[in-house]
DNA sequence: AAGCAATATGGAATCGATACCACATTAAGT
DNA sequence: ACTTAATGTGGTATCGATTCCATATTGCTT
């Protein structure tokens, strides 16, 4: 590999002169710049991003924690993050905390040795520790998808979008509407859209059976087994089933067909995500789209305003939501 | 940010003796070493990874190019490649092509810039460009999902997957199967997969008529196109539908779905790649298991065996898959 | 008691870039 | 013609770590 030591040897003039060029800033005359960048492509000369972050102390370089790589949620939202990036010469450094909270701090850590010039965090959590760390570090930081206190942070409008959900199954006549939720941990999908189905009921001054009120963890067994919970184990069946997400939902409509029990006739769905899956599923799922890829966007442009000085205080960004409401109500 | 010198003069030894305990080399007293412990500790010290990069010429990191990020497919392979690197130290910065070819080579050169110590490409393409890059590279470099000559690879069974998919609804009885490809560019999904199936189609001396060979571009939308195409404009009209990758069939499947046509009865389908999707239409869909997790676990082994000095020729690695046959056939 | 290996520590060079300062040279303004 | 500004170029310190070399101390062996 070819230092600028050796394009300066090559061109016949200063290291400095080499940077001048490649950085394009300061007095350069015409032949010095052309011999130089003949250098460069002769040698096929790559310059040092580390040596160069090293003396400007800027890396160029983004930091994005994900819970896991591989779901469509997460991809989505990189997407957007990407997109709005890249258009701004900024990279993406991406890493996986496998949903282990205390892998969140530990990946902080690893990205603040690579020095990077900010750091996009896709919470699931709202850990003492994380904010701690979080208040410590001393580099552009925004939080997606939890209302991190003190942390610039952007959330889907959970509470809304549940309450909307349950509005829209009473609306069609429901009364008797199940609820497939996730453990509290989580905070902006466990209590936040738990709270918006209970106080959409309570408006209505619908009661609420403790058994309708179940707990999955994401997976689509954990949705199928809710939904056997609900029709097998209950004194009152419900009529209508709200997952908190698509995956819990279509994992409950497979229990549904696998019972041959008719959707939306018997029972109404309603899931989380706006998913792939959900629009091909028999029947289609009704669920709420988050537009995750604009989220993911603005995520980057919160960052990109907090490294570009219009500091602009803490924000906390809520975004909008669509309910999709397809052949499963 | 502290540095080893900050930390050094809280702990009353050189800076030396605290890059000593830092990585656990040479001999340090009981005593240094203890007081170095808690220096750091108490400053929240965190290395430079960039100027142990510079120094040490290794960064301990794999760069992966992904055609795109949000893809079922790439989110799989990358978390093989994650947990693999992951338990052995190593992290993975992501880049993007957004299926651009130029990007490739682009992305290459950026990741060099940033000291990589190994690059893993998902190619979609065989692009002579590219193969000059690769070669003029000094560094480890494993391409999945192409065999690129002169590069080490890993790809999977492309030509026997397909022919034995076509082989499978011979063996139904089938014989006027139609085929959703994509184009050439991509050599291994568009003209490997293509041959799989007309071989098999030979070895049965069964026809294939030109009007049965249509092309997508991935999408659902191009799946849904073909298969309206393949029912609606043809003399003689398939009994038996392989799209080479599931998102095609699945398009396809909305078409005849829509049509009112039997799935299996009327025309039976099969797809690639083993996606969720897959599972969860009606009916499901019958395809083709990657086993995308350990195609990158494996190209990470290869990564890794390069890294460590084997490096054992450029070897060309074949994966396994398995047919999984619903009831879409 | 002398010699030598093992243990312990620090100084200084180095990695590859940038940035500040110093110093020429040329052009422009009065 | 002389001052001042603009242009062009190079030397050197610096970023934060590691590594080699030199030196000091200790413990063991003969």
């Amino acid at each position: 590999m070819p230092t600028i030591k050796d394009v300066a040897k090559r061109a016949g003039v200063s290291r400095t002169t080499v940077s001048r060029v490649l950085n394009d800033n300061g007095y350069v005359s015409h032949e010095a710049r052309q011999r130089v960048v003949e250098a460069v492509k002769e040698m096929g000369y790559i310059p040092s991003a580390h040596a160069k972050t090293m003396r400007t102390k800027r890396s160029g370089v983004i930091g994005v924690i994900l819970p896991r790589i591989s779901t469509e949620t997460a991809s989505r939202v990189v997407n957007g993050i990407e997109e709005e990036l890249a258009a701004n010469g900024y990279q993406i450094l991406l890493t996986n905390t496998q949903l282990k909270p205390e892998k969140e701090i530990e990946n902080i850590k690893l990205l603040k040795s690579r020095q990077v010039d900010g750091i996009i965090l896709l919470a699931t959590n709202r850990n003492q520790d994380l904010l701690e760390t979080i208040a410590d570090l001393s580099i552009p930081f925004v939080a997606l998808g939890q209302e991190l206190t003190g942390v610039t942070s952007v959330v889907y409008d959970d509470y809304n979008s549940a309450f909307d959900v349950t509005e829209s199954f009473i609306s069609k006549g429901h009364q008797d509407i199940a609820f497939i939720g996730v453990p509290e941990t989580d905070h902006a999908v466990g209590v936040v859209r738990k709270q918006g189905y209970l106080d959409a009921m309570a408006k209505h001054h619908l009661p609420v059976k403790e058994e309708w009120i179940q707990h999955g963890n994401f997976s689509f067994e954990s949705g199928y087994q809710a939904a056997k919970q609900l029709m097998e184990d209950t004194h009152f069946k419900p009529t209508a089933l709200f997952a908190v997400t698509d995956r819990m939902a279509i994992g409950a409509l497979g229990y549904l067909k696998e019972k041959q029990i008719d959707v939306p006739g018997e029972v109404a769905l309603f899931g989380i995500g706006a998913s792939d899956l959900s629009l091909h599923v028999t029947p289609p799922l009704s669920t709420v789209d988050y537009f995750n890829e604009d989220a993911g966007q603005k995520t980057a442009q919160l960052i990109l305003e907090q490294l570009t000085g219009k500091v602009g205080e803490k924000e906390k960004i809520k975004l909008n939501y669509r309910l999709i409401k397809r052949d499963s109500v």
